[in-house]
DNA sequence: ATAAACCTTGGAGTTAAATCTAGGGTCAAG
DNA sequence: CTTGACCCTAGATTTAACTCCAAGGTTTAT
């Protein structure tokens, strides 16, 4: 059980977004005390928890609410409904680590090209980085990769 | 070469928003011509293809010019700042494929829950497929993780 | 029993990133 | 030589996601 401020503080946010998210339907508290507080329970805690990660990894707002109604009236959705959303998602997250791993790779390249010492970055260059990756970014794209996990990086 | 609308046509943007890059320095044209009319060439299309790939995978506007500023002076530049630079870059993007991965296992979990079938989705949550992978979370974040690539997603 | 530190609501302000509007030039096709 | 599809600038508006403020009620520690 917690009041609004030591959620917060727990989440490392604000009280004012907690009462943003409420308002905007992504989290309520569990119940209120008599003098109108918001309380908040573990469960509630987890949830925001959720809201935070899927923030954190590039989903708006709506589609957390989206993802999240899936939990609010589930005995109300068929198994293949909940499973369709969840892996729509599922799609877009492996498609948003694609597209990262192709730009990881784009500043990996740089950071290759350059000898790192002292001396002018005359020839280090980020757009020649990208343009020697071109070729390479198509694949990354286009399906799963079993072997595109994180490139070694030294040197 | 390139008139703003066919390269906004191109990339699959508005022309307002090449405008708005050239006003906050992202990307102005290469030259203009008698009349005023912007002209991009292909190394200003290379340098659009790279703002927009930076900022699908979440970069803002800021952390993407500070990037690009490395390629304005780079003669200024010694080997090891830019680097510097690229590197932490770099780290950004691995925690953010961590992150990335973390969450595809969340959503993997509650897919792999759910029967699928045309029955209630009662015992679907997401909370649930959140809490057992908790203990997941951590190892993920910390470290390159050379096998934590995309796992089977089929069924 | 009172001050400090919480909490409440309603509404205004901020920031990033566009997106749109108004009022005009430019240019190629018929 | 005009019409429609472009282009220009400057400035206003929009949207998402907060963040802050005012005016007041509640709790807690001294």
């Amino acid at each position: 059980m917690y009041k609004i401020g030591e959620l917060a503080q727990l989440c490392e946010i604000k009280t004012d977004t907690l009462r943003f998210y409420e308002k905007h339907g992504l989290l309520a508290p569990s119940s209120r005390t008599d003098a109108g507080y918001r309380i908040y329970t573990e469960n509630d805690a987890a949830r925001l928890r959720f809201i935070l990660r899927a923030k954190a990894v590039g989903f708006t707002l709506n589609e957390i609410t989206e993802l999240l109604s899936i939990e609010l009236d589930k005995s109300n959705w068929a198994c293949a409904d909940v499973k369709g959303l969840v892996d729509s998602k599922l799609e877009q997250v492996v498609a948003r680590i694609a597209e990262l791993n192709a730009f990881r790779s784009s500043l990996q390249n740089l950071s290759n090209a350059c000898c790192g010492g002292p001396e002018s970055a005359e020839h280090c260059s980020i757009l020649d980085a990208l343009e020697t990756e071109q070729g390479l970014e198509k694949p990354l794209i286009k399906g799963v990769n079993h072997h595109n996990a994180i490139v070694k990086a030294e040197r």
